[in-house]
RNA sequence: GCCAGCUUAGCUCAGUGGUAGAGCUACGGUUUUGUAAACCGUCGGUCCUCGGUUCGAAUCCGAGAGCUGGCUCCA
C-alpha cells in the first residue's frame, strides 16, 4: 500500500530527526538511530543536556526540513574516503562503527541536506515522505549498551504512514496506561508500597490478598492433581549452603548482606532450589521413586538497582511458584512435555491463549557434558513440537548451566509478557552430589529441571490487572456480588439475601448507605464489581431481585436461588 | 547504579518570593431515592526531608529520599 515499509520510516525519521539535532546544536557527536518496535531513536552525545522542552524546537525544526522535502541520497565510498570524512566530522562514535564494518562489506552514507551519516539504509526517497512524526522522550543511554561506557542522550520518537495511524497509536498508549497495575493497585485498593517498609517491598491490601489467596489456592489444587508435592523451606540459609551452591560465588550481587546468628553467617534466599535439594539429599534416593515433582511458593528477596524497580512487574522480594523437577534421563522428554501441558492449562484459566516458546540453547561458557546438553535440548525441541506451540529459538541463549525454554504470553490489549521458564540444571547436582540408585545398583546422577509457571506472584498479578483492566472474572473477583437496597425498607430483605449469597460461598456486600440508587450503581462499577442485586419494593414483593452485570447491564428479574446458581456456574476458571 | 524529569490534603490538581486553595473522598446532618454522582455542613497540610540564600521560601540554590520514562539486568 504505502511505498515505504513503516520500518523504513521510521529509519528516515531517525535521520529527520537527527538532522534537527544537528542545526541546533552542531557541535552534537551521532551514534546509532535505528527503527524499534514502535518507533525509533537516535543516540547522541553533546555539550548541552536535553530536555523534554527541548523536544518541541526539535520537533519545529523536523518539520521544517520535511516541508523543503529534501532529497535523501544514498553515497557509496571507500573506506578511506569513508574515514576521512567522519574524522572532518569530528564523529568519534561514527568511526568506531565504521571499524565494525568487516573489509569487503559496502559502505554507504546517506545524506539528507547538511546532515550525513554512515548507514546501511533504505531510506525513504525525500523529508517530506516523513509528515507523521511525534517525539515522544528523553533518555539515558550507554555506549554500545555497556554499564562501564560513557552515557549517551537518547530520544525517542515515533512515525506512521498517516495521522489516523499515530493517533490510534497514543490512544493505545492511554489505553495501556488506564490499564497500568499501579495505578489500579491503588485505586482498587489491591496492593501498595511504603517507603517506611522500602522499595520494592510489596504490601498487599485486603482485596488484592484475597485474590493472591484464590491464586494460590487454586494453584495448589491444580498441581496436586498433576503430581506434585508441596514443600515448605525457610527464607534463611546458612552461608556454607551458598558457598555449595555457588551463589556466593556467581549470584552474590543479588543478595542481601549476611546476618549473624550464634556465630554463623545466614543469607536471604534469594532462590529456593538449595533447600529442595537439602530434602533430596536426607537420604538415598532410587529410580523407582523417580521423578519427584516438588513444588513451593517460596519468597525470595534479591537486590535490584533502584531504577529497575517497577510496580509489581519489578521488585525486591517475591514469592516464585517455584518446582523442581528430579528424574532420570528416560524420564526427562515425558516430564518436559507434561509441564508445558500443565502450563498451557493454567494459562488458559486465566484467559490467555496466545503463547509463544523460546528455546534458549548452548552459551559459549557453559557446564555439564555435551552430551547431557544435546539430550536436554533435543527433549526441550520436541515437547515444543508435540505442543503445537510456536517457537523461536535462541541459539546459545541459555544459561551457563543449562538449556530451557520461556513462554511469552500475549494479554488482552496485544502486548507480550516473560512468565513461565522451565530450566534445566547440570550445575547444582553436580555441586550437591545429587544422586539416585539406578536398577544396576549404581549411583547415577538426576536430571534437574527447574520450573515456574508464573514466574512470581507479585509479577503473575501485575500482568492479571493489566490484562483484565482491573475487571477480575468473578472466580477472581475479591468481591462478586454489591448488594444494593433503594431505599432503606429493603435493608432487612437485603442482608437476607447477603446471608443467603454467603452461604452459597459467593462473595458478597451490602451497600446500605443513605445514598441514590445511580450513586450507589456508580461506585460499584467503578469498584468493577461482577455483579449488582437491585432490591426496591418490586423485588420484596415478588421474592426476587433485580440483577445487573458488568457486561450486561440489566438482567430480568431473578429468584435469589437462580441468580446464585448463574453465578456459581460462570465462576470456575474459563 | 547511571541519564532526564516529577513530588502541594486520602485521590486528581491549581497556586513562581508576601496569611496554602478547589473538586472528589472521609466524617456529621438532612433526604428514602428505580439503574453511572441528592443537598447542607465539618474535618483534613512537616507544600517529600534536611541544609542554605532572603526581612520573608511551596516558590530560588545545594544535598538526600521516593516515584516516573529510559539504559543495564531480569521472575
Amino acid at each position: 500500500m504505502d511505498q515505504y515499509s513503516l520500518e523504513t520510516l521510521r529509519h528516515s525519521a531517525s535521520h529527520l530527526m537527527a538532522a534537527a539535532v544537528q542545526k541546533l546544536y552542531p557541535d552534537a557527536k551521532f551514534d546509532i538511530g535505528p527503527a524499534t518496535q514502535d518507533g525509533f531513536y537516535y543516540d547522541l552525545d553533546m555539550e548541552h543536556r536535553l530536555s523534554t522542552d527541548d523536544l518541541k524546537a526539535i520537533d519545529k525544526t523536523m518539520k521544517e526540513l520535511s516541508n523543503k522535502k529534501i532529497p535523501i541520497e544514498c553515497l557509496e565510498m571507500p573506506r578511506d574516503e569513508a574515514e576521512k570524512l567522519l574524522k572532518e566530522k569530528n564523529q568519534t562514535f561514527k568511526l568506531e562503527r565504521l571499524r565494525d564494518i568487516p573489509d569487503g562489506e559496502k559502505i554507504t552514507f546517506y545524506r539528507l541536506g547538511d546532515f550525513i551519516d554512515l548507514c546501511r539504509g533504505p531510506h525513504v526517497g525525500n523529508s517530506g515522505d516523513i509528515k507523521v512524526t511525534r517525539l515522544l522522550s528523553i533518555a539515558g543511554s550507554y555506549y554500545r549498551g555497556k554499564e562501564t561506557n560513557p552515557m549517551l542522550q537518547r530520544i525517542y520518537g515515533t512515525a506512521f504512514h498517516t495521522k489516523e495511524d499515530l493517533n490510534n497509536h497514543m490512544r493505545q498508549l492511554e489505553e495501556a496506561a488506564k490499564r497500568d497495575h499501579r495505578k489500579l493497585g491503588a485505586e482498587l485498593e489491591l496492593f501498595g508500597f511504603s517507603e517506611n517498609v522500602g522499595p520494592g517491598l510489596v504490601l498487599w491490601h485486603p482485596k488484592g490478598a484475597l485474590v493472591r489467596h484464590i491464586i494460590e489456592s487454586f494453584w495448589r489444587e491444580q498441581h496436586i492433581k498433576n503430581g506434585y508435592e508441596l514443600l515448605y523451606t525457610p527464607h534463611i540459609g546458612r552461608s556454607r549452603l551458598w558457598e555449595t551452591s555457588g551463589h556466593l560465588d556467581f549470584y552474590s550481587d543479588a543478595m542481601y548482606s549476611p546476618m549473624q546468628i550464634d556465630n554463623s553467617d545466614y543469607y536471604v534466599k534469594p532462590m529456593n532450589c538449595p533447600f529442595h535439594i537439602e530434602i533430596y539429599k536426607t537420604r538415598n534416593r532410587s529410580y523407582r521413586e523417580l521423578p519427584l515433582r516438588w513444588a513451593e511458593l517460596g519468597t525470595v528477596y534479591r537486590y535490584e538497582k533502584s531504577g529497575v524497580l517497577h510496580g509489581l512487574l519489578r521488585v525486591r522480594g517475591f514469592t516464585q511458584d517455584d518446582a523442581h523437577i528430579i528424574c532420570t534421563p528416560e524420564q526427562m522428554g515425558q516430564e518436559i512435555r507434561q509441564v508445558l501441558d500443565f502450563c498451557l492449562f493454567i494459562w488458559k484459566s486465566f484467559g490467555f491463549k496466545d503463547i509463544k516458546a523460546y528455546l534458549a540453547t548452548r552459551p559459549e561458557k557453559s557446564v555439564g557434558e555435551p552430551e547431557r546438553w544435546e539430550q536436554a535440548i533435543a527433549s526441550l525441541e520436541k515437547a515444543v513440537c508435540e505442543s503445537g506451540l510456536a517457537c523461536e529459538k535462541d541459539e546459545g541463549g541459555g544459561a551457563f548451566y543449562g538449556p530451557k525454554i520461556d513462554l511469552k504470553i500475549k494479554d488482552a490489549i496485544g502486548r507480550e509478557w516473560q512468565t513461565s521458564t522451565i530450566q534445566f540444571d547440570f550445575n547444582l547436582p553436580e555441586r550437591f552430589d545429587m544422586a539416585y540408585i539406578g536398577n544396576d545398583g549404581a549411583k547415577h546422577r538426576p536430571y534437574m529441571i527447574h520450573r515456574a509457571l508464573f514466574g512470581s506472584l507479585e509479577r503473575f498479578f501485575g500482568i492479571l490487572v493489566e490484562h483484565y483492566a482491573g475487571a477480575f472474572p468473578l472466580w477472581l473477583a475479591p468481591e462478586q456480588v454489591r448488594v444494593i437496597p433503594i431505599t432503606d425498607a429493603q435493608h432487612l430483605y437485603a442482608r437476607e439475601l447477603e446471608a443467603f449469597l454467603a452461604s452459597k460461598g459467593l462473595r458478597v456486600k451490602v451497600d446500605d448507605r443513605s445514598e441514590s440508587l445511580g450513586a450507589k450503581i456508580r461506585l460499584a462499577r467503578n469498584e468493577r464489581i461482577p455483579y449488582m442485586a437491585v432490591l426496591g419494593e418490586k423485588e420484596v414483593q415478588s421474592s426476587t431481585l433485580s440483577a445487573r452485570s458488568r457486561i450486561d447491564d440489566q438482567i430480568p428479574p431473578l429468584s435469589f436461588e437462580d441468580f446464585a446458581k448463574r453465578l456459581l456456574d460462570e465462576a470456575t476458571p474459563s
